[in-house]
DNA sequence: GTGAAAGCGCTAACAC
DNA sequence: GTGTTAGCGCTTTCAC
């Protein structure tokens, strides 16, 4: 089906090994007739060289593998863009994975990536403790890992985290500026690193700023829209009295919303809805949400700085960089 | 750095096929003795299969690449999802490469994907005329490949897509029904297939109900918020009247919406806003567009029918599938 | 400047 | 049942 180097060494009556120079450009060794002969001969055939081969070879993929928890928030997609096009500009591939918020959907996308022997992982995790083994296990054979926003605490390896602490905590002091009191906090699952920094972040505002903390404005909810959705709706019904929602993501923002318009809330008069989340769609959810903006640009330069230094020197002691959040707060209301 | 069968067989002192075949499971032709030393020895050692080398082996990777333009929109998220999951529960695993509708980054991916010699691709091109001659190269080397959403017309490959000229017929129709006269049509580049098809759609409902072609209404945008906002924005500013929009996404009607509601207009009552996307999001835009929905599982189920149709008997006529698009407008207003 | 030979990690005839 | 051998497509010594 595909054209060897064979084919072409046949071809032209040389050697594999003078094809095989030619074709990566050692000039040193060939002359220059022969490598003309042989690119022609290259082109004329349809040749493309394989990478599978070339890598088993080289014990090198020239690939970075990227795996990811999600796509439906804007998050991701402009990370990945983002790394893509830094990774590129070093001379390295991206393989995309995906885990869909599933352990063992991630642990056979993880598995995948290293399959392929790809030269290092950039790994955004969907459970806290949840494959940890397989994390360990490539770690320890010395594959360059990277976690980035959702890492795992206490877990020895490089990772890149925005500080949703503090983003949550400008979130919550710009909310209680405005006057509101009664702050619902849609939590995301304890699973997830980010969640738990959140919510302790909301609780330290609460305290700051000497509001009482009433357990029954946090919910613990999903990520997604429908959970946002269920969630507020349920709160609505239950009568409980709140004049704003920190919400997780876009998405979640925007099942809430929807729950709050459907029961008659007025956006932001009768209620504030706040949340934190990629540049890309900020005022996406609704023109007067409050919105803080993850460093998505920084986020993907620091975490593939990290690989690519960790490409050329494994043994480089751990690092866990907190790219703090942009104080861009946009609110339209 | 990782073990291989080598390493395995010196261990046990067992030749390299014997623990190949133990390790894939080959019952036969091993003693279950031997068998439950080689795995276990596999486990202890931390053994991992170089898939790279299976496949340069067998001629085959047991992986399909997916080549999208884009993870903005819910379409290509949803679709890779389904795909994802139905290609898997046949066996085959999954990777995912972007053009970021660029199209030497296009030609990058596509390189990359047939580098690593997948089994097959599917795709959904950013661009009608360019790549032509990489996708009938890989065409022509018996590669199987499915061109979906965004196909190329009178190019002899297998497709599978939505039925856009239909879809905004539906839309059209459901507007005049409304009462809307003077319906603004951001259409989509020319060199997208789905774009020409639906002003074609476009076209055609305007006259099939009797209402004149007005050009100043037909607007070349592009796919994004950006350009939904700029276009709708100078079409306000230009004092143009119309009561009606319709985009070619969710992301560029959020951009229509934005800059209608910067202008003061109401939505729906002043303007209706239309829409043909994945379900995912439907109305993630505003609460009382228009939309109608893109038949992505069905898409997913017909092009991965087709990829492994194509794997398995590759010498397979070429078929255009159209799938309709769901009946279902929503509609809040 | 070119070729022969070995080998990356694995599988598949073919022997025994 | 197990080992030997050859080879997937490529690169890279080492000769010449």
């Amino acid at each position: 089906m595909y054209v060897t180097i064979k084919d072409i060494a046949k071809e032209l009556h040389l050697s594999r090994s003078t094809v095989s120079r030619a074709l990566s450009g050692d000039f040193l060794n060939v002359s220059q007739e022969t490598v003309d002969r042989v690119v022609e001969a290259a082109a004329r055939m349809g040749y493309k060289r394989n990478e599978l081969a070339v890598n088993l070879r080289k014990r090198k993929s020239m690939t970075v593998g990227i795996l990811v928890p999600e796509l439906k928030t804007s998050f991701y997609s402009s990370f990945i863009a983002e790394a893509q096009s830094l990774l590129k500009r070093n001379g390295y591939r991206t393989i995309i994975a995906l885990s869909n918020e599933d352990t063992t959907w991630e642990k056979s996308s993880f598995n995948l990536l290293s399959d392929y022997r790809v030269d290092g992982i950039l790994l955004s995790v969907c459970h806290n403790r949840a494959n940890l083994e397989e994390y360990s296990d490539l770690l320890g054979k010395q594959i360059p890992m990277v976690f980035f926003d959702r890492t795992i605490a206490d877990f020895p390896c490089n990772s890149v985290r925005s500080d949703d602490e503090k983003a949550v905590l400008s979130l919550m002091e710009h909310l209680i500026a405005k006057g509101r009191r009664r702050i619902v906090h849609l939590a995301g699952p304890d699973y997830i690193r980010n969640a738990s920094d959140r919510y302790r972040a909301y609780q330290s505002a609460l305290s700051l700023h000497g509001l009482s903390f009433d357990p029954a404005l946090v919910v613990k909810a999903g990520l997604y829209r429908p959970d946002g959705y269920r969630e507020i709706g349920s709160l609505l019904r239950s009568g409980v009295v709140f004049d704003a929602v920190v919400c997780f993501n876009e998405i979640q923002a925007l099942g809430c919303i929807e729950a709050l318009l459907a029961g008659g809330i007025r956006i932001p008069e009768d209620v504030s809805v706040a949340s934190m989340y990629g540049t890309e769609v900020s005022s996406l959810v609704h023109p007067s949400v409050t919105s803080i903006e993850k460093p998505i640009r920084k986020m993907a330069e620091e975490a593939v700085r990290l690989i690519l230094h960790q490409i050329s020197y494994p043994a480089t002691p751990v690092q866990d960089i907190i790219i703090p959040s942009e104080v861009v707060i946009r609110d339209s209301s």
